[in-house]
DNA sequence: GATACTTGTATCCTAAAGGATACTTATTCT
DNA sequence: AGAATAAGTATCCTTTAGGATACAAGTATC
């Protein structure tokens, strides 16, 4: 017994963290952005419905800070900022394939449009 | 370029969907207990380190409207109530285990206990 | 010289999530 | 009678998430 609840505490740990690290409304929509190819502040922001400067601005910062994605300034005239995916970033996939799969059939059960 | 925005906000929208029903630190750790056997109130409250009452309270609701979990009557004295797994709630299995797994390794990444 | 664009930051605010503690109503146990 | 248990609810409070709007520093454009 005390095996089993040491497990169901481990089981959730995990989801708690991961939970922290990828839960709100907007860290998965921008890495799909970033993903899909925007790179820059703007194109990724004109790239998600309603998500505003200050948000973006935070949410990138938490996700450099999770290895996530990688933030570098292109040195030229003027000065640009690039965000890309990490490599360690592709490990997200298969969560991420889930969710979306599973927010379209809860839709379609509710009935929803 | 126009199908592939649509498609890109249909990503968005059922991410943010599943994020609204099992998003937060509690739903699916509640879920878990429920159907790791525990079936009443004070049950699920211990089994589950430092949750309140009062939110343990509100997210069991929650959870029933998304028709996650059933609230069951049972007329014997004293009166009793147990939570269920709904079949439904099956439905969301993968996307746990994804969770779960992911979790496990960004821990490890991060190099915590 | 005035205006616009880029990548944010600053300020202020509202809403939602989460937490601490006490209490209730009814039964059953000692 | 007094204490304990069950399943919450009530109140109050703090923290986090999210949003609106304005602005800044530097370069580029008209």
């Amino acid at each position: 017994m005390v095996i089993e609840e040491e497990k169901f505490r481990g089981k959730i740990q995990a989801i708690q963290d991961t939970m922290y690290v990828l839960g709100g409304k907007w860290k998965l929509p921008i890495i799909l952005s970033i993903f899909g190819g925007n790179k820059r502040f703007n194109e990724i922001s004109k790239s998600i419905p309603n998500i505003t400067n200050r948000v973006l601005s935070k949410e990138l910062k938490h996700l450099e800070e999770n290895l996530l994605i990688k933030r570098t300034v292109i040195d030229d005239y003027p000065v640009r900022i690039e965000y890309t995916v990490t490599a360690y970033c592709f490990g997200i996939e298969k969560v991420v394939k889930q969710m979306e799969s599973w927010g379209k059939k809860h839709r379609e059960k509710l009935g929803l449009k």
